[in-house]
DNA sequence: CTGAAAGCGCTAACAA
DNA sequence: TTGTTAGCGCTTTCAG
């Protein structure tokens, strides 16, 4: 079926040994250019590439990385993933090392056997994979999630200053009815941004009631529901936080459906800096979070670990921000 | 550091032959059940797991499949995408077979060497890449662009079909000025949507004037942008057939911000079947597209060829259908 | 600077 | 039903 050419194909032409071709493949300064040459002939010649299984097999290490993403049902319709997917690939393409998937239930333990690290795109009930990924001696970051007491890498975003960035952005608008809807509060995610909005605003003596919060899940479905519950309310908000830009977005759609304007009427703040949000009606001032660069900084971190050179940085924590475009604005007096 | 136990071992405690520890891996039956137990015994002792690159080194074959994603802004943003890495993954899972990222300018060759087989998420202007990975003897399988003149597999929707459906049920409601916003011109899915739609007003002697047919990208961009060329029209259509439903999405948005009713004054209909079309205002009807099966039915095609025995079926067209919901209604008078 | 030789962990004839 | 033996294609000592 599949018959490549092998090193010794590669070694026959140029007429030198194995050893040579594998020393120029591995870039190994001890050949001589006329030698180097012949064998890159051959490599041409036959358009050779190594075999990959062959080499991890000599190597006793393997330069593929795994990404694990919890398999909930949305996740993959979510900015987030994707988002991670793109920044993972990325990475593994400039750092030559391949790039395995898994999805996940987060019960099973993940098979850590054939890759030579795993990414975990975030952390909810699956402690355990983490644990038994380690415990193998499988280098591992997670995404998103702080984990101190493992001894994991992680590359996570300050939530809980996310959340207070967006509650001082919009109590600095002058508004006193801020509303929040949260997302997936099993997410470390979730409850920080709340708890950053929350201390914020306490901080101001500006008061939260209960039902100025309402649990999402980061979908656009989550975020209906809560923008109904909230614009109902004989007292209704003035601003509110979504914990995604998504369900931001859902938010002023169902605001223009009930004929408030945005942000004349109401204020609307996300989270993430979803290129979606520019092309809506109005475009959705958000806190940015860099989760392309998160993913980048994760495969980075493994490839060092891996190659075993060089010392990486465990534990990172990046800062979100505040990008103002048009859905927020002062309260109406 | 990653010292995993090896066949050896297992076989040392075992007290059998690493031949038999091997039969036992891969379920082949003619092993005593005495040594059947020891060794599972063993491997679960040592919590064994074979090493898949010396696997794959001593069979000579690989398990895994690259998944090939034309890399053009926006396509992971997109439905289509998300859902069929959902659908691979998913498959892979399922045959346990590995699925490895190459997300592609189209251009360069990609590196067939290290997976068993590649699926091709559609083909725009990489057939150069198909024809190496042929080249190369990797089995090859196409998502939804029918290519005839190679050898290689491909599942794909009846896109013709799909466009001819949506005039039709547009025609049966009682339309007679109907506008399409195309998909991608580059893409085969794009241009045979709008022939069916097409083809079929023609043989319904419905005319289609060019200022009804608006070319997109699937993007919401491209179709607010057309959504707002329609309404401006002295004689706008009374309603719109868009080849994604994400557009779809954004032509009702459009149409609510103009303070036109959907479907009372415009009908609209998408093509997808993303489950985001339920949680908009209006729920939209559009033409179902089965990806996660097309992605799953790539999948099982490699697994058939790799593995080699059967036969498998080269190429298949599947049917899209009509989903009613409640975007389409009949036209004002 | 170069090559011979010994594996890496596993599968697959082949004999027994 | 079992084990012996040769590799799969490559890296890596170790001599030269």
């Amino acid at each position: 079926m599949k018959n490549r050419p092998s090193i010794n194909d590669v070694a026959r032409r140029a007429k030198v040994s194995i050893t040579t071709v594998s020393r120029v493949i591995n870039n190994i300064t001890s050949v001589s250019t006329r030698n180097r040459a012949r064998v890159e002939e051959a490599i041409a010649y036959y358009k050779y590439r190594p075999n990959i299984s062959a080499q991890r097999l000599a190597r006793g290490s393997n330069n593929s990385v795994g990404l694990v993403m919890p398999g909930y049902p949305g996740i993959f319709h979510s900015f987030y993933a994707v988002e991670l997917i793109r920044g993972v690939g990325h990475a593994c393409e400039v750092h030559h090392m391949d790039l395995v998937f898994h999805i996940t239930n987060g019960f099973n333990p993940i098979n850590t056997n054939n890759v030579g690290g795993v990414i975990f795109a975030d952390v909810i009930e699956n402690r355990k994979q983490v644990e038994s990924a380690l415990a193998s001696g499988t280098p591992c970051v997670v995404i998103n999630h702080k984990i101190d007491d493992m001894d994991v890498g992680y590359i996570a975003v300050d939530n809980i200053l996310g959340g207070r960035i967006a509650a001082d952005y919009l109590v600095s608008l002058g508004h006193k009815k801020m509303a929040t809807i949260t997302g997936n509060l099993a997410t470390q995610a979730g409850t920080q941004r709340l708890k950053g909005f929350e201390e914020l605003l306490e901080e101001k003596n500006v008061p939260l009631p209960k039902e100025y919060v309402h649990q999402g899940d980061y979908s656009r479905r989550s975020a209906r529901a809560a923008a109904e519950q909230f614009f109902k309310l004989p007292n209704p908000p003035t601003a509110i936080f979504a914990a995604s830009d998504e369900m931001a977005l859902e938010v002023i759609a169902v605001a223009m459906e009930k004929g408030l304007k945005v942000p004349g009427d109401v204020s609307v703040i996300g989270f993430d800096d979803n290129p979606a949000c520019l092309f809506g009606p109005v475009a959705l001032t958000t806190i940015k979070q860099p989760l392309f660069q998160m993913a980048e900084g994760a495969v980075k971190y493994l490839h060092t670990v891996i190659a075993g050179n060089g010392t990486a940085k465990k534990k990172t924590i990046l800062s979100p921000e505040l990008v103002v475009r048009e859905s927020c604005g002062a309260p109406k007096k």
